[in-house]
RNA sequence: GGAGAGAUGGCUGAGCUGGUCUAAGGCGCACGAUUGGAAAUCGUGUGUGGGCUAAUACCCCACCGAGGGUUCGAAUCCCUCUCUCUCCGCCA
């Protein structure tokens, strides 16, 4: 959410920034009911506070014996002009708060003004995609060959975009995990926390998910929770309406989760294989971050993600989003991409994002410099560190030899107990 | 899921027979006095959001878990919801 003060005093500046987004965002009805809602409540209040005053004068007229029928008179009349105007007041607040809701966050100067994609700005690249002596795998092929990945049986028990793994590919999978954890838990100084895979509507508009990306999210039933799409949406909301101290920060969290998303907008995208899954297990990686040393710890955030590739040696690149490419939330955004041999090309596997204080408004999360100092919003970032899903495809694609099997990463041999599959 | 108890400022804790609540008292914290320095003691101050504003000054409005309602007036009465605790049931 954009701050009102910010929008009120510079709202060409606003404007120009949001048009960078393509969207077609700005500002202008907003600023017209800013208005209305402050003439509103200046005249509401000022009945308020007649309305203090007048039922003062109650216990004291009522002590010297004077009659109370006129001031009652009075104030009932008063009563009646605040209700109606509280109730016009309620429904300006109502529509004005679900429009800043719905607009999203404006990108950092940096940000490369850019349609899609192809306008993403390519900061450096580690390792050299492998050249094959022998025709490479896609790994649903890699998968299936070595029985460690069984989509068809998924689409039975549940539906499309689900996966079952087996054996040494379950195994793989759940070592996978293990590592980033550790790593960024023990090496990069992350606390590690299990969160919740569900949460609450609050939770979803803290961090940008709601209220405008309802269909991109499975929500139960019976209750009024969500499936998350990321640990991000916990984690960063364990501080929701919450007082930090200067001190304390930055915080970093990893978190592993799985993520479900609905893939609303996606049907022919990537139907093949782990690429894009209604249920994924992700590493993510949040820090909330004092916002003069916000951007440091972005660069910091994104290396740390970038570290477990170079230790599974995996090839890989960074990416500066262009502003039509930024999600909703975010001022802007490196990805790093995997090499995936299947694709030709780099495929996202970490996306990480300083959000600056947009999702802090929110979800109301704060921090104080110095004792005595007002509170002031926190930056809050995140990062996969690393997607699980798209790091076991590409170390098959990446790893797999000519005979079928497919080599172990060094790091990873510890928590596999063996050197390959197959 | 059933029965009961509860939720008040950074913490603790009164108020809860509606109007002197502008929320007592204590602790903590900040500043000052005292001191060679400190402790103890004494004094002063001590929340959040919004409106107005050059102002983080004054003034005004709102906030006693959340949302509604009754009333001229609600921390206080009524309803709904959330969470916490105790017991029972069920379950991993």
């Amino acid at each position: 959410m954009l701050d009102i003060k910010l929008i009120r005093s510079e709202p060409e500046a606003v404007n120009k920034a949001l048009a960078a987004r393509g969207k077609g965002h700005n500002i202008d009805e907003i600023l017209a009911l800013d208005v209305k809602r402050r003439d509103l409540i200046f005249s509401v209040e000022q009945k308020k506070s007649e309305q203090n005053s007048k039922s003062k004068l109650v216990p004291q007229w009522k002590k010297e014996g004077r009659d109370t029928a006129e001031l009652f008179a009075e104030m009932k009349k008063l009563s009646d002009e605040i209700k109606e105007g509280d109730a016009a007041l309620a429904e300006i607040d109502e529509s004005l708060t679900s429009m800043l809701l719905s607009i999203p966050n404006t990108p950092n100067p940096l940000v490369p003004i850019g349609k899609d994609d192809t306008d993403n700005l390519e900061i450096r690249k580690n390792g050299t995609p492998r050249q094959f002596d022998f025709a490479p795998l896609p790994h649903w092929e890699i998968g299936k060959a070595l029985d460690i990945l069984d989509p068809e049986t998924a689409a039975k028990v549940t539906g499309a975009r689900f996966h079952f793994y087996k054996g040494l590919g379950a195994r793989l999978e759940r070592a996978v995990i293990n590592f980033y954890l550790d790593f960024h838990s023990k090496k990069s100084g992350y606390t590690e926390i299990f969160p919740p895979f569900m949460v609450n509507r609050a939770s979803m508009t803290g961090t940008g998910q709601l209220p405008k990306f309802e269909e991109d999210a499975f929500k139960l039933a019976n209750e009024d929770y969500f499936l998350i799409p990321t640990a991000e949406v916990p984690v960063t909301n364990m501080f929701r309406d919450e007082i930090l101290s200067a001190d304390a920060l930055p915080i970093k969290y990893c978190a592993y989760s799985a993520c479900f998303r609905a893939e609303a907008g996606s049907a022919g995208r990537d139907t093949r294989g782990l690429i894009r899954q209604h249920q994924f297990n992700k590493v993510e990686l949040v820090k909330f971050a004092d916002p003069e040393t916000s951007y440091d710890e972005l660069e910091s955030l994104t290396n740390d993600a970038a570290a477990v590739l170079e230790a599974l040696g995996l090839p890989y690149r960074v990416v500066r989003l262009c502003s039509g490419d930024l999600g909703f939330s975010s001022a802007m955004t490196y990805d790093i991409e995997v090499y995936m041999p299947s694709y030709e090309r780099y495929v996202e596997i970490s996306s990480c994002s300083n959000f600056e204080d947009f999702q802090a408004r929110r979800a109301n999360i704060r921090f104080r410099r110095e004792n005595g100092d007002k509170p002031q919003f926190l930056h809050t970032l995140n990062g996969s560190g690393v997607a699980v899903g798209r790091t076991v495809a590409a170390i098959l694609e990446n790893f797999q030899n000519a005979d079928g099997s497919v080599t172990i990463p060094e790091a990873l041999i510890p928590y596999m107990g063996c050197d390959k599959i197959g």
